[in-house]
DNA sequence: TCTGGGGTCCTAGGACCC
DNA sequence: TCTGGGGTCCTAGGACCC
């Protein structure tokens, strides 16, 4: 049997935690650049604060009912975040923890006998509680679908469930099945939903577990849906993953805080963001050949979607593999001068690592010139400096100093568990 | 006039997730 | 006026190989 333990509203959680008199009260995240709602509470969602909705339209709803609003912190999300998965690793064992996002964690509990599962999720949502402060949803079932759907249903049922579902007979599968509507199927995103119930009049899992794999794999893409009707038939076909892979891709990605029309700020934008990205590259030890740089026009068309039209990008392959910032810089830099057109207002730009390969330059290579194994040294006292100190104390030029094109943060809390300037004071 | 069969690698794009 | 920022897997089709 497999749960999946799911942090509760988890960025508003969080800044709840710092500020209790706001427990009960409604509260919302913003996304980056406060452009849209990434995490309501339930008092918020209760006023009908739509979810990934933009924030300048909720607003009036907002205003008229105090709700409090924070940009989001990931500092702090982050650190809590690790707090909550070191937890569930002391209660089950390192090794039967999948951490799948910020927060949610899939736990393998075969090594528990069945009838005491109920007791053992109970288990973990109350010490979670107890020790980082941070609510969670607990689901159990055989498969991670089933798990999933079982989590979704012990959130919609809080105070009948005590946010925990335990789906260990066929018949409390069946049941759970036919209360989750086939939208809600972790793995059916919106375009199969509406596929399945226009052309096949299925509207709940249920029906859908009842489903040929025959008839996933030709309406369903393929394997993909295969698999996912297999789990719903309760036979595991998502195994528990091994934690520490490598990231295939690596991006940083944001929308300035307003339109830029000069290229020597989307280079110092792109630059900058080519920092964080070799961060992250070198924090998995890895090294990358394959850099791309998009840039996104004000062209941009809202209403035919989110991502949609505006972008264009281009990419380029290193002759070798690298981690260091210095080497990635170079060659974004110049690929902005490939998509930039004079007279167009631009709103994003993003970097993209890809071909990663493991960092042949680590810890001292015999096989590399000693200058080589000196950059190493000095990207890794930059990367000490940046995280211990402050953000980018440390950066290079190209990263520019002014950065008019930032993004909007107007709203964030302090870090109060990641910066010792910005504890939180007990007075 | 006739023009195989099998394989690999790469890329673009579609679907999904949080 | 103002709409995030990450990721994953899979498939189809083209280029190329023998």
């Amino acid at each position: 049997m497999k749960a999946i333990v799911d942090c509760n509203n988890f960025y508003c959680s969080c800044e709840r935690l710092f500020k209790p008199h706001l427990d009960h009260k409604p509260v919302v995240v913003l996304s980056n650049n406060d452009g849209c709602i990434i995490s309501r509470s339930d008092e918020a969602k209760a006023l009908g604060v739509e979810m990934a909705g933009p924030y300048f339209k909720a607003k009036p709803l907002i205003e008229k009912h105090d709700v409090a609003v924070f940009s989001s912190n990931y500092n702090l999300y982050g650190d809590l975040s690790w707090r909550v998965m070191e937890t569930l690793r002391s209660l089950v064992g390192k090794q039967n923890v999948e951490v799948y996002s910020v927060d949610e964690a899939f736990v393998d509990l075969s090594i528990f006998p069945p009838e005491e599962l109920q007791a053992i999720a109970m288990q973990i949502r109350e010490t979670v509680e107890q020790w980082t402060g941070i609510k969670v949803s607990v689901g159990v079932a055989p498969t991670k679908v089933l798990a999933k759907a079982a989590n979704c249903l012990a959130k919609k049922h809080k105070h009948k469930t005590n946010c925990v579902v335990v789906l260990d007979t066929k018949d409390k599968i069946e049941r759970a099945l036919a209360a989750t509507p086939v939208g809600d199927i972790w793995g059916v995103g919106g375009r199969y939903a509406h596929k399945l119930q226009e052309e096949w009049f299925i509207t709940d899992a249920l029906q859908l577990s009842k489903m040929s794999e025959e008839f996933a794999r030709t309406h369903l893409g393929g394997v993909v849906g295969a698999r996912l009707i297999r789990e719903l038939k309760g036979i595991p076909s998502k195994e528990m993953e091994d934690e520490l892979v490598s990231k295939k891709m690596i991006a940083t990605t944001r929308m300035f805080g307003s339109p830029v029309d000069n290229i020597n700020d989307i280079k110092e934008a792109v630059a900058t963001y080519t920092s964080r990205a070799a961060e992250k590259l070198r924090r998995q030890h890895s090294a990358a050949r394959i850099i791309s740089v998009f840039v996104v026009t004000n062209e941009q068309d809202h209403s035919l979607g989110f991502n949609r039209g505006g972008t264009i990008s281009t990419y380029t392959t290193l002759p070798v593999a690298t981690s260091f910032t210095n080497e990635l810089i170079k060659p974004a830099v110049t690929l902005v001068d490939e998509l930039f057109k004079e007279g167009k207002l631009y709103k994003k730009a993003g970097v993209m690592l890809s071909g990663i390969v493991p960092d042949a330059s680590i810890q001292g290579n015999l096989f590399l010139p000693e200058t080589k194994n000196c950059e190493r040294r000095l990207m890794d006292m930059i990367d000490n400096v940046n995280f211990s100190q402050r953000n980018d104390v440390l950066k290079f030029a190209a990263s520019g100093t002014t950065r008019d094109w930032k993004m909007r943060q107007e709203l964030r809390s302090p870090r109060y568990t990641t910066r010792w300037e910005e504890l939180y004071e007990v007075k």
